[in-house]
DNA sequence: ATTGCGTTGTCGGG
DNA sequence: CCCGACAACGCAAT
């Protein structure tokens, strides 16, 4: 009881299963709750984007308000980290700091400059794990040093740990009566929360996602409570375009520690517990939770995580470098309206649906455009609300078959794939009002409308709204190709000749989804090992299509011998 | 060497 | 709405 401490909030943004703060409560006779607002850090390592921004801001104004509430009060510190902290240290006093520990480069540099600044000054260090379920290095260890690079052999590891730390007690006002929190005269100002205001940031768009740990609890419960929801929710059957959330909505919460997923954990075995059902437990929401802890672990052990080169894990492929194009998908102008308003929504509200992000993924990368997923990644990041740099970074590499997923002839098909849950439209015509007069039958490919009834919906594509800047078909049979290629040539040439002995030529003509004849029939596979087909396949690929010219040895078609 | 599997592809048919 | 066929990858179990 008789330290001094400063408690850093970073993530970590409640009072609810806060084990480091409850350490500092009960090892302490004084505690300051600061917060360090660097810019630097945050629009830099972070990539923060306006919505980012609002949310952390009413994030620590929630996280204030209650600290108050328990006679304590948060003090944000603008400017560096080093140079502020030294600062109260020497003001305050101060004999300790405690801080949860996070896996980020960014995050682990930060944490070991707090720790020689600590020691330098003399000040004692107290920090755990409380954003993860489980510290990662854990599961690292009990899969013999190297992060588990499938999901099962994730579980597997997992069944070994057991279940997770129980979430730390709650905090009290009688915490903060035996430990005080200071409280200088005159200094009110110079240690608020800014606002949006203060920070010349400029957001002008509805707030659906208010931020702090009051909200996400309010959200949480709302949804715990809403009939049959923990239980029935299951994850895949969830619809790709809603026009409300289906989901469960607390993903930023959970992104900047406002909910711990802990805490969401034990409430779901306990709603498990006592449910009368038990055919239908929550534990597909627990996953949910276990896929963002396997990305936490895989990122927390991968050099160049977030990047391809020099990640030992990514699949290297010479991604095309378009600038217009990628401007196109991140501006909502690629011609395919499905694609679109899922970009116009991502861009107004800071959330799609998780299949909408598998969509507009593919589409950027193997699917159609063929441009780096690092390029996707960075667009997320700085639009969605609950960007997260190891769930994010994972999902690019799975989308783009960079890594984890390999199945690069799945593809999905921007017309068909929305068309299938919304056949209405619905979502586009929310998101694209523009395209809202079109009728049902060429709301998802406009550009095949009659001219009479382009005139008719009062948009003339081409002229109102873009026409389709690929042509879909054409460059994921390509982009297919190329894949196969590339792969087979970092393989080595074992596989070359089964590879390339069926043809995709045939499949990629006959599929068309304008009518187009129906396909002739696919007769029997004959797996000759004769190398002309081999060649057709190439000359093909290497056709000028309608899309950024080849470029770079890795993916430039070649004849094989 | 072979087989089976993978959180979320597409298509056609019932 | 659900199923199987399709085509097909890396990885792990066998």
């Amino acid at each position: 009881m008789t330290h001094r401490t400063i408690h850093l909030f970073r993530k970590g943004l409640r009072l609810h299963d806060n084990p480091s703060l409850v350490w500092a409560l009960e090892s302490s006779a004084v505690v300051y709750p600061v917060f360090v607002l660097d810019r630097a850090f945050l629009d830099g390592a972070m990539r923060m984007g306006a919505l980012r921004w609002r949310f952390l801001l009413q994030s620590l104004e929630d996280l204030q308000t209650r600290l108050v509430a328990l006679g304590s009060r948060l003090y944000v510190l603008q400017g560096g980290y080093e140079a502020g902290l030294r600062q109260l240290v020497r003001r305050w006093g101060v004999t300790q700091l405690t801080f949860d520990t996070e896996v980020e480069p960014f995050y682990a540099r930060l944490d070991d400059s707090l720790r020689s600044l600590c020691e330098e000054l003399g000040v004692l260090v107290h920090s755990g794990v409380a954003h993860t379920l489980y510290d990662v290095r854990r599961i690292i260890k009990a899969n013999g040093g190297e992060a588990p690079l499938t999901y099962k052999k994730f579980l597997q590891v997992q069944s070994i740990l057991g279940e997770p730390d129980k979430p730390a007690r709650e905090i009290t006002p009688q915490d903060f009566q035996k430990c005080k929190t200071p409280m200088e005269e005159g200094n009110e100002e110079q240690y608020r929360v800014p606002s949006l205001e203060d920070l010349g940031i400029e957001v002008d768009l509805e707030v659906l996602w208010p931020g702090g740990e009051s909200h996400g609890l309010k959200r949480l419960e709302k949804h715990l409570e809403s009939e049959g929801w923990g239980e029935n929710f299951s994850k895949p059957r969830t619809i790709p375009n809603p026009l409300l959330p289906n989901t469960t909505g607390l993903s930023p919460y959970f992104s900047v520690g406002c909910l711990s997923v802990r805490s969401f954990y034990y409430r779901l075995s306990n709603i498990y517990a006592q449910s009368k059902n038990h055919s239908l437990p929550p534990v597909s929401l627990q996953r949910q939770v276990l896929w963002r802890e396997f990305f936490y672990t895989v990122a927390s052990s991968t050099p160049n995580f977030t990047k391809m080169a020099g990640n030992p894990i990514c699949l290297q492929i010479g991604w095309h470098e378009n600038q217009e194009a990628l401007e196109k998908w991140k501006e909502a102008r690629t011609g395919f309206p499905w694609i679109d308003a899922i970009m116009t929504q991502l861009r107004q509200e800071g959330w799609i649906h998780h299949l909408a992000r598998h969509a507009v993924a593919c589409f950027l990368t193997r699917g159609d455009l063929w441009i780096s997923w690092e390029e996707g990644m960075k667009v997320f990041e700085e639009l969605l609300m609950d960007a997260d740099y190891s769930v994010n970074a994972g999902n690019w590499m799975w989308l783009s078959a960079s890594a984890f997923f390999h199945q690069y002839t799945r593809i999905f098909c921007p017309v068909r794939f929305g068309r299938r849950t919304d056949p209405e439209g619905q979502y586009i015509r929310k998101y694209l009002p523009v395209l809202k007069n079109f009728p049902s039958k060429y709301i998802y490919e406009p550009w095949t409308a009659p001219e009479e009834v382009q005139l008719e919906a009062r948009c003339i594509i081409g002229k109102d709204y873009p026409l389709p800047m690929v042509d879909h078909v054409e460059v994921s049979q390509r982009n297919m190709c190329l894949m196969r290629q590339l792969r087979s040539e970092q393989e080595g040439t074992a596989q070359l000749t089964r590879d390339v002995a069926d043809d995709p030529v045939e499949i990629g003509v006959k599929r068309e989804h304008q009518d187009h004849g129906p396909s002739e029939e696919r007769t029997s596979k004959h797996f000759s090992p004769d190398g002309d087909h081999k060649t057709q396949v190439c000359s093909w690929a290497s056709d000028p299509i309608r899309l950024p010219e080849l470029s770079g040895e890795v993916m430039r078609p070649r004849t094989v011998t």
